[in-house]
DNA sequence: AACTGTATGATACATTATAACGCGCCTGTT
DNA sequence: AACAGGCGCGTTATAATGTATCATACAGTT
């Protein structure tokens, strides 16, 4: 969960009007912070750069966006260097890859559970991770039909965010 | 393809010791056909090929695989070839894009459901689509939660066919 | 035959992702 | 302090995946 109910129609894991971006980014470094510690991995500055722009931007960027929003005083890291912090952010589940975007989200709650969604929309781009008991079974229950040893699961819907449903095609 | 000395029983997607593959081949060709027809639109050479080929090897391929599969005497198309060809079957639902394998998957069933399923073996490479409604309406669900505007989902399980399941890591 | 729309074949290009290598920084050991 | 080893960084080069474009061919239509 991420927002209260606010001012837009929402109780929805998109950010709403009201919505502290400030505040959001910080908390989610704060965890990020601690779970690396938690690890004994560093969360170097690089690596912390590039949460820091995901988070900043809610929605999932690709990483040669990524490396056009760097800036490092005029130099810009190569595609390398980016892959890298994601491949980290990424194996602690403080990112995760949207596989039909090319490209890597942010995660907001600790998660690390194993079948994620994620909602993103065709329109504005931005997206949402959520995780359900429903989905979890079902994608088990999949599996477990097809006698399938289940690993990881990811659920990736695209549609209409909340502020872009209302507006025409 | 698959090596399961056993002929399992199945009531798993997933091709078992018996299968017939030419049969399957040539029905789900011959269902391909049906489908374009009754669009209206032509299954040419290069699209049943492409599907064919989709269709012969059970597993999701990329495309410069099926570049190299290709065989026209000698030459090879160029990629943009296999592309035009996936994009043709996709619109038509008779392959999907396995996104988090850059990779495409025929598809046995006619299907043109909303929220799919696939279940993808990390050793063999094997795969197989399903459908349930519990994940279709668990996807409904949560992008309801979201007040997000449901369009299309992917899930994509990751784990062990049948087949790889019982051998060690 | 001329016109139109679609699929093809080819070249070039764009985008996304990795490999490989040496450097420097830390840290623990001597 | 000196040193070795591991790790992350920065860089170069290259691989893998996917598109844009354009001219041609071919079928159906008038």
């Amino acid at each position: 969960m991420k927002s209260a109910p606010e001012p837009k129609p929402g109780s929805s894991p998109f950010p709403v009007a009201g919505h502290d971006h400030q505040a959001c980014v910080d908390s989610a470094l704060a965890r990020a912070a601690d779970v690396c510690e938690h690890r004994g991995l560093p969360l170097t500055e690089n690596r912390r750069a590039v949460l820091r722009l995901l988070l900043e931007s809610h929605r999932p960027l690709g990483a040669y966006e990524l490396v056009k929003r760097f800036d490092w005083g005029g130099r810009r890291p190569a595609p390398a260097q980016i892959y890298r912090a994601l491949r980290f952010l990424e194996s602690l589940g403080l990112a995760h890859r949207i596989a039909s975007r090319n490209a890597y989200l942010a995660c907001y709650t600790a998660g690390d559970g194993c079948a994620q969604a994620f909602l993103v929309c065709d329109r504005c781009g931005a997206a949402a991770e959520c995780v359900g008991d429903a989905l979890e079974a079902a994608a088990r229950g999949l599996a477990q039909a097809a006698r399938f040893e289940f690993r990881a699961g990811t659920l990736e819907i695209s549609g209409r965010c909340p502020d872009c449903a209302p507006a025409a095609a």
